[in-house]
DNA sequence: GTCCATACTTAGCATCCCAGTG
DNA sequence: CACTGGGATGCTAAGTATGGAC
């Protein structure tokens, strides 16, 4: 069972071929809610008649002999046969259920044991919620120094140079149980966007072939415009739409009345002048570029850190958006609107009531300055275009942000003790009276076999019309009774999040397919498929089936067990490091694929693959001269038999070897290469496998944790490298 | 249940930067 | 030493989830 996900299907590789032609497919859908309530209204009294028929037709087929025949199809086509490194691609077959489900004593190897907490972390979460009241203290010795700021402040600034070197290790350390999340927070507030500079008289802008003067207000505008000349969505209506009625909010009356027609503006010059400004910067002395440097680091040092706890802590994002136009991810209503620049009187500050505030700059005042521990945000703003709120927060490599994240892959491994439980229910519940619950289960079933996102619903017209799970409509999906020789396959043809495209055919058990075919019966392409269900609704069952069991958890936990059982079926002893490496980077891109976490093929990628193929063509090359020469050698020296012969074989063994070390090294690269052509690989490392997985397996096989996590990743995973022992179980 | 506000995680792409190469 | 490919980092959009008002 373990291995499930792993098979769904023959997504990836006309995945991408169909992007654009996809884009063009109108979804036309409208007025969702509305069609939810004609569909209840419709469907009402046939839903129990329908029960009665499909009671029948269940067989009792289990669950996990389904899933025995799995593999990886897409990682099947692309492996390299040529180099020595084929090792079989990330196949999937069905490992005796034990091995996974069963984990002795998983966690009995973390180090720190956090007093309330034996058990798993999971329920330390449920403490500190339940107990709102039962105010637990962190570590004793750090209480006085919360409570007076300057106190904290100066500690603060000793740790900046002590920290480097003995790192905080706050997970040995107590949680809040409270629902605080924070006793003390300082810091200096964001840093805004430079002020717009008028553009050097030099640089014109004409309108119908005539310049013009723009004031500020409105040339800015125009800047950001002119900046994108060379995107492609400046040529797109709906972009040219929304950027021409923003402008006009910012010209003075006389602009307005003669700029009505953006056909008529040649931002060319504009365009021409940035670039030039680009290129100079690039062409920048060396002492000019440290200067740039050397002051980014010191608005790094001054606003990049907070105070936390008595800890001095990095923010991630300091500074404040600068304005431009906007432009959301696929077919969004909104580009090209104008994002508005960000103020401080726009800006609330968190900190705490006894930290010095940060100062807003002269002359100016903040929207608000409030004392909340109970959110981890220092700065907010609302930002114009959704009318969503923005947040500065801390860094991954933050207390509060390791605590959470760890938190999460605890409760993932929570579900791996309850998920046959779950996955029995959910397939009992596809035979249930109530089309509510069957829908329920049916996408339950999705989300775990698939991995789907939950699929909120979402504001039309607002964004690009993109599903998940629950929102999917009857048009994304097809069914046929019988495909390429497989019965009750499944078609999904939808744009997930950031409008990615997701493409699946999966057989499905029988039942399934009977209850979708239920559910599509009298509905229009555009009506919800799951008509009853939405991620509310599905979730707080979950939270009934296991404490803190959301939908996404499923994604977490089929992430990771899956990293989990293809490192251990791709890892073998024999192989060396780099072929160890490229096996991690299979079994991660298993996940990957799982995930459907896509990226557009790399620009350059054709030419850096020919690069690489001519490297390898000239190693190659070099091996057979390396051969042919130690051949001599060898010959050279049965004759010769004295010292120095034997020396030059030796030494030109030595080359062979190294020559063919170094062939192997290359053709490793192109085959990794290759296999992540359209693959993103980063995503799932950093936010869906437990990083433990892979500390455990680099402790296993003796591999440098910096061949799989770079410095920001160890960062942020510090608390899994500090942990996990070589037999951490997920 | 629905709607809305809020807070926080997840996501892909653009740009930066630096190590390795010729 | 200059160049450059590609990984690291920055950026911010787009999700998920929850809780409270009605």
């Amino acid at each position: 069972m373990s291995g499930d996900q792993i098979d769904c299907g023959s997504r990836f590789n006309d995945s991408l071929k169909h992007k654009e032609k996809y884009k063009e497919k109108e979804h036309k859908h409208k007025d969702h809610k509305k069609d939810k309530e004609r569909e209840k209204a419709k469907h009402g009294n046939r839903d129990k008649e329908k029960e009665k028929m499909k009671s029948k037709d269940g067989s009792a087929d289990k669950y996990k002999d389904k899933h025995k025949e799995k593999k990886t199809k897409p990682l099947d086509v692309k492996v390299k046969k040529e180099n020595g490194f084929a090792s079989p691609p990330p196949a999937v077959k069905s490992e005796p259920e034990d091995t996974f489900f069963h984990s002795p004593k998983l966690e009995k190897s973390l180090k720190r044991e956090r007093d309330d907490d034996n058990d798993s972390d999971f329920k330390a979460k449920k403490v500190k919620l339940e107990n709102d009241k039962k105010v637990k203290k962190r570590k004793p010795e750090e209480e006085p120094k919360k409570t007076k700021n300057k106190r904290a402040v100066t500690d603060g600034k000793k740790k900046v140079k002590k920290e480097p070197e003995e790192k905080w290790k706050w997970w040995e350390e107590e949680r809040y149980t409270d629902g605080s999340k924070w006793k003390f927070l300082e810091h200096k507030g964001p840093v805004f966007a430079a002020p717009y500079e008028p553009l050097p008289s030099h640089v014109k802008f004409s309108y119908d072939g005539k310049h013009m003067k723009l004031r500020p207000e409105a040339e800015e505008v125009a800047t950001f415009f002119a900046k994108m000349l060379d995107h492609e969505y400046t040529t797109k209506d709906i972009f040219r739409k929304n950027f021409l009625k923003d402008w006009r909010k910012e010209m003075s009356a006389e602009e307005k009345t003669k700029l009505t027609d953006l056909n008529k503006c040649d931002f060319v010059p504009m365009s021409e002048y940035f670039k030039a400004q680009s290129e100079a910067r690039k062409a920048m002395s060396k002492d000019g570029k440290l200067k740039i440097k050397e002051e980014n680091e010191r608005l790094l040092q001054l606003y990049g850190f907070c105070i936390m706890d008595n800890h001095r802590e990095r923010i991630a994002n300091f500074r404040i958006e600068p304005p431009g136009l906007f432009r959301g991810r696929g077919d969004h209503p909104k580009m090209g609107m104008l994002k508005r620049r960000i103020r401080p009187k726009d800006i609330i500050v968190n900190c705490s009531k006894d930290s010095k505030h940060p100062e807003p700059p002269p002359g100016t005042k903040w929207k608000e300055v409030r004392h909340d521990n109970k959110v981890t945000w220092l700065v907010s703003w609302t930002e114009n275009i959704q009318g969503s709120i923005k947040y500065i927060m801390l860094n991954p490599s933050s207390r509060i942000k390791g605590e959470k994240d760890w938190q999460k892959y605890e409760t993932a491994r929570q579900l791996k003790k309850c998920v046959d439980r779950i996955r029995t229910q959910y397939r009992e519940d596809w035979k249930s009276k109530e089309m509510r619950i069957r829908q329920r289960a049916v996408a339950l079933y999705f989300i775990d076999k698939l991995a789907l996102r939950a699929g909120n619903e979402k504001e039309e017209g607002e964004t690009a019309d993109t599903v998940g799970c629950c929102s999917l409509r009857v048009e994304h999906i097809k069914l046929y009774p019988e495909n390429d020789g497989q019965e009750f396959v499944v078609e999904f043809d939808f744009l997930g999040k950031d409008s990615i495209r997701y493409y699946n055919k999966v057989p499905v058990e029988k039942r399934v397919f009977k209850n979708l075919q239920l559910f599509m019966e009298n509905k229009e392409t555009d009506d919800d498929l799951f008509d009853r269900l939405n991620t509310s609704v599905l979730n707080k069952h979950l939270q009934e089936l296991m404490d803190g069991l959301t939908a996404k958890v499923f994604r977490t936990y089929n992430a990771s067990i899956t990293l989990q059982q293809q490192l251990k079926q791709l890892t073998s002893a024999e192989e060396n490091l780099l072929a160890k490496i490229l096996s991690y980077n299979r079994a991660n891109r298993a996940v990957a694929i799982l995930c459907n976490h896509q990226r557009a093929p790399p620009k350059t990628f054709e030419k850096s693959m020919q690069n690489l193929q001519a490297k390898i063509d000239a190693k190659r090359d070099q091996l057979v001269d390396a051969k042919r020469e130690l051949k001599s050698s060898k010959a050279d020296a049965k004759v010769r038999r004295d010292e120095k012969s034997k020396k030059s074989v030796e030494t030109r063994k030595k080359a062979v070897e190294r020559t063919e070390e170094q062939l192997m090294k290359l053709e490793v690269q192109a085959t990794d290469r290759e296999e992540n052509k359209q693959i993103a690989l980063g995503t799932s490392k950093l936010n869906y496998l437990d990083p433990r997985i892979s500390v455990a397996w680099c402790k296993k096989w003796t591999i440098p944790v910096e061949k799989i996590y770079n410095k920001t990743q160890r960062e942020k995973f510090a608390w899994a490298i500090d942990m996990a022992e070589e037999d951490f179980e997920f």
